[in-house]
DNA sequence: CATGAATAGTTCACATTGTCAAATGTTCAG
DNA sequence: CTGAACATTTGACAATGTGAACTATTCATG
């Protein structure tokens, strides 16, 4: 359980603190957008991934890491308000292929582009800023798992 | 309810994204940097904000942004496992300054020491590089908020 | 000084998210 | 056909979060 790597390297270490103060700015402007449209930031994220298109309630859980018995009540709430529908797949019978309906798919749209992300911490940036930012998170991103 | 902002510039649009998938990622490895130490996240965070120094209940909600009394729980957890103390603030016995006790700072430590941070995301640059996003992440954090 | 408004914290009821373990149904290998 | 593997659901439980009502304390003002 212990860590016993390498000396840590201080920029590292700095990076991994402003990432955080990030992260909570972040987490709470998905939160009030969600809230806006009366939707839990867990709600938020599962119509999110939805929009590339129905999927297995299986492949929810692992794309948010959590254990599937979540998600069912997620989709229930979800599903309840006609934000999304769930069928079964004819090619299996077991899995169930949830799909966001029209509203859901505009909700979800519509959260994205309020979300300026912090747009006072990004305006800080000039636009060539803005572009060297895009470039290493994209670098940062290349092998990690895409989430919401 | 409409947001009519000016025309969306896609590099923020496009950052927006990437921060969302970061802060995904993040999250994850917080949440099991705590339940390695049997904390949940948000009391790892009142943990770590109480690194500074002790603090009253109020100042660690708004730092939080959610209610008083969803802090009086928190607390109440971590003050039955001994990580945290609670005492009247004699200058005003209405406040209740909550302080981390010798274990509760370690655990934080240890915890924050732990988190490298998505090592992988952050491996992927070369120290020059790593420099560059502390700068711009600095710049965006100049005004802002500081959290957990 | 006394009254009342404001403040800090707690308590309670409730919704949501999350875990884990035990069902149910379905698929697939032998 | 049988049994293992799998997807989802259900139920019990803990933690987080909100909002409203309550207690105690402080402070302003008459």
């Amino acid at each position: 359980m212990e860590t016993q790597q390498p000396p840590i390297d201080p920029v590292t270490l700095e990076v991994t603190d402003l990432m955080a103060s990030l992260v909570g700015i972040f987490h709470r402007e998905y939160e009030e957008a969600a809230a806006a449209r009366s939707l839990t930031g867990a709600q938020a994220k599962v119509l999110a991934l939805l929009r590339r298109g129905p999927m297995p309630m299986r492949h929810i859980a692992q794309t948010l890491s959590c254990e599937p018995s979540n998600i069912t009540g997620i989709v229930d709430r979800l599903e309840s308000r006609g934000f999304v529908t769930r069928e079964a797949d004819p090619q299996d019978r077991r899995v169930k292929l949830v799909a966001a309906t029209g509203a859901g798919t505009a909700a979800s749209v519509e959260l994205r582009e309020s979300l300026h992300f912090a747009r006072e911490p990004l305006a800080a940036l000039a636009p060539e800023e803005r572009l060297q930012l895009r470039d290493l998170l994209r670098r940062m991103l290349e092998g990690a798992t895409p989430s919401a």
